[in-house]
DNA sequence: AAGGGAACCAACCGCCACGCT
DNA sequence: TAGCGTGGCGGTTGGTTCCCT
């Protein structure tokens, strides 16, 4: 008999996560950075295991994820770099620092590794290397050609960590941030139904919501959770705590490995260097994500990137 | 409108690597 | 050096959503 997996403690709870849960977390991440995750479901009241808060951090909350749909360009880097390296989806996570390993695992599971079969067992629409069988190097994601393709795959080499990425980076988590608060909020609002029905009603009918809309128009989904945070009943204080990261200290988020979290130097330096109101910050990331330059990590021009692994 | 299958994705599990004692 | 604890990674599963009939 071996030892019991950590998560099968009596008490330890499984399954989706609850928003109130997302937000004891973030709130927990954002005073201690994260790391030490043993002691977070007992320093939280958490009932998860260490790992199952580490995860949950990484693959959902933790800032400068995207989601939604992946690009013909971030598509031509997967296959690319899962050609030449397998399925270590942690290494080219760090190549699309948007994107998490699980999120490109599953992409790949369920759309390329199709969409590479196919290519295997048809010709048209692929262009053929000479004399090779058909392989990943074979297929042209949709809306990217060769020349484009290759371009892409330059990008793979550029330096990320010391990249100089701004302060806007961080702005990616503003999804998160606003899907957190308003799954918050509707939750909220199942517990306070007889109050809020109207409230909800309308709120709903408004965030009806998927990533892309919510990137195509952050401004507007922004103030939607707000006004569904405010419209809410409880957690209150959950809520401010979430949304005042000058509390902060720059830092903790230096904690996290720069490959995984090449923002953490521009979020030190943002929470070093900002010193405005509350609810500032988050504003910020609104209007950093806005102006759309967390989009031109992706389109450097050629001679910004370093020498291509061709 | 309802049922069933397919697709998607969040989360879990088991294993491994690394650091500390 | 061995043992242990912790974090990270890749594979897999199960619940939810979407789409078709």
């Amino acid at each position: 008999m071996g030892r019991p997996p950590c998560c099968d403690k009596v008490g330890i709870k499984k399954g989706p996560w609850t928003p109130e849960e997302d937000i004891i977390l973030v709130s927990y991440i954002q005073q201690h950075g994260p790391g030490n995750w043993r002691s977070v479901p007992s320093n939280t009241g958490l009932m998860r295991c260490s790992k199952s808060c580490r995860l949950r951090w990484t693959n959902y909350l933790r800032p400068g994820i995207k989601r939604g749909n992946f690009t013909p360009h971030e598509e031509g880097i997967i296959i690319h770099l899962q050609s030449l390296l397998g399925n270590k989806w942690a290494a080219i996570a760090s190549y699309l620092p948007q994107r998490t390993d699980n999120d490109i695992k599953n992409y790949w599971n369920t759309h390329l590794k199709k969409k590479l079969e196919k290519s295997h067992t048809a010709t048209d629409g692929y262009k053929m290397s000479s004399g090779t069988s058909p392989s990943c190097h074979d297929y042209v994601p949709e809306g990217c050609d060769m020349e484009t393709r290759k371009q892409d795959i330059t990008v793979l080499t550029f330096p990320l960590p010391s990249m100089g990425l701004t302060p806007s980076i961080y702005a990616c988590s503003t999804g998160n941030i606003s899907r957190l608060l308003e799954g918050w909020a509707r939750s909220s609002q199942k517990n306070t139904q007889g109050k809020l029905q109207e409230r909800a009603i309308a709120d709903d009918s408004h965030s009806s919501n998927n990533d892309a809309t919510a990137a195509a128009s952050v401004g507007e989904k922004s103030r939607d959770a707000g006004d569904q945070g405010r419209g809410a009943a409880m957690a209150h204080q959950d809520l401010e705590t979430l949304l005042s990261f000058e509390n902060m200290s720059g830092g903790s988020w230096e904690k996290t490995a720069a490959g995984k979290a090449p923002f953490a130097d521009a979020e030190a330096k943002q929470g070093g260097e900002n010193h405005q109101p509350p609810l500032s910050l988050l504003e910020k990331w609104l209007f950093d994500e806005a102006s759309g330059q967390v989009d031109e990590l992706m389109d450097l021009p050629v001679d910004c990137r370093s020498l291509s692994m061709f």
